[in-house]
DNA sequence: GCTATTATAGGGCGTTCC
DNA sequence: CCGCGGAACGCCCTATAA
């Protein structure tokens, strides 16, 4: 049987949720920042039309935004997370087998369906009637030309938001039209490496040598160019696979010198990393911890290091991590420097009671630990306040800034939109 | 003065083991 | 006992994506 797939990407996803909410604000430029409002990585329609780029730092376009009438959110991810498995389960009522690629997007197993077109004609207005939200469906017999035809579905409106390109012949002339960074896996730097070949167009990558392109680049290019001829190289994944990394990684709201305020907060990204792996099921035994200075910051010397700590035995123990994680930072942390950034990572993972410690090793792990961490956890989810360990302080100056957040309309009680 | 976060795959290279 | 060569692995870096 041929395979065929199905990409389904919501469009402007980030924007979209909020607009779900603020239809007042119909027809205006909006975007959405990144964490600490930095830099813009959603934009309407209409903020696209005025020239506002995909990752531009907000304090550069900030007054032409709003000069043209732009309004500007902060990211709300537990709004784009409920809307989002909101989005998710309808496809998964609709289509038989579904991965869920990204928080806005997901591929659908269609081999055997008969009429792909309508079903995905089906599944963009039936998105569009549950949910609100506007998805772009592109069929086609690889992933990469899934890809490729919801790509063709966004930029050609007269496609009705959905492209079918089971047909061989508008495969090409689709190939042909366009350039070759928009192809799914190929970036900035593989982009220039092309061109510089005289490849300029998917078309043009779909009919070099895939053996050769290996050889001069990687497994990853070959694959890249059989599935741009509709030969399958990458499979449906239903199921996710267990993390193998973990990082909570945060630039900070103001600037942070002193020891006391980088130690905070970088418990507290350890004890958000901890909440992480607790929820994976996993422990971990590496812990590693890195520090930046701001890159940007041409009058100053830029700093950047890390440090990693191992575990005598696995842990998922948040006392454990943070304590670990400050261990690693009194080796990188000097004095008299600003930094921007820090990161907790976690790595080396081990399913419950797999690990085999050495026959002559005696290490207890906490007492009573599992039942605090649980309780923790518990409480945190609850909705009704947070629990956290003292190491990360409570005057927290370096957290994060969020100068426009929408409200938690789907999952705060309190913040349930009123309709008067 | 303000420039994001999280995750993975793969390559290169040095080390260790056999 | 020594050296060689390949496998396996650790570590770091690059590239990519959303």
């Amino acid at each position: 049987m041929n395979l065929l797939f199905a990409l389904v990407d919501c469009n402007n996803f980030y924007v979209s949720c909020e607009r779900l909410f603020r239809p007042d604000l119909a027809g205006r430029p909006i975007v959405v920042l990144s964490n600490n409002d930095g830099c813009v990585v959603s934009r309407s329609a209409e903020a696209k039309a005025l020239g506002v780029p995909m990752g531009a730092p907000w304090f550069r376009v900030k007054a032409q935004f709003e000069r043209a009438g732009g309004v500007a959110f902060s990211s709300n991810y537990a709004l784009y997370a409920d809307i989002s498995a909101r989005v998710m389960s309808v496809l998964e009522q609709l289509a038989p087998r579904v991965e869920v690629y990204s928080i806005d997007e997901a591929f659908a197993d269609l081999s055997g369906i008969q009429a792909p077109a309508a079903l995905g004609a089906h599944v963009r207005a039936t998105v569009q009637r549950w949910t609100g939200i506007t998805v772009g469906v592109g069929v086609a017999p690889s992933k990469t030309l899934a890809k490729l035809a919801n790509y063709a579905a966004k930029r050609w409106p007269a496609t009705g938001g959905v492209v079918d390109l089971t047909c061989p012949q508008r495969r090409q002339r689709l190939l042909q039209r366009v350039p070759v960074d928009e192809v799914w896996g190929i970036g900035l730097r593989l982009a220039r490496r092309l061109r510089g070949l005289g490849i300029h167009t998917a078309g043009q990558l779909a009919q070099a040598n895939a053996k050769v392109m290996r050889r001069h680049f990687s497994v990853v290019m070959e694959r890249t160019i059989c599935e741009l001829n509709g030969e399958s190289c990458l499979a449906l994944h239903q199921l996710p696979e267990p993390k193998r990394q973990i990082i909570s990684s945060r630039s900070f709201g103001g600037r942070v010198s002193e020891w006391q305020p980088l130690r905070e907060a970088v418990s507290q990204y350890a004890g958000r990393a901890a909440e992480k792996l607790r929820e994976q099921k996993q422990y971990c035994r590496l812990v590693r911890v890195a520090v930046r200075t701001s890159p940007f910051a041409m009058n100053e010397p830029f700093y950047g290091n890390s440090a990693m700590a191992e575990l005598p035995l696995p842990t998922d123990d948040s006392r454990e991590l943070v304590q670990a994680a400050c261990h690693c930072l009194l080796h990188i942390w000097r004095p008299g420097l600003v930094y921007q950034k820090a990161a907790v990572m976690l790595t080396d993972f081990w399913p419950p009671g797999s690990f085999q410690p050495g026959l002559f090793e005696v290490h207890e792990s906490k007492p009573r630990s599992r039942a605090l961490m649980q309780v923790m956890d518990r409480i945190n989810r609850s909705g009704k306040g947070r629990v956290f360990l003292a190491a990360e302080g409570t005057r927290q100056g370096w957290q994060m800034k969020r100068a426009f957040l929408s409200p938690a309309y789907t999952t705060r009680i309190g913040d349930l939109p009123r309709v008067y």
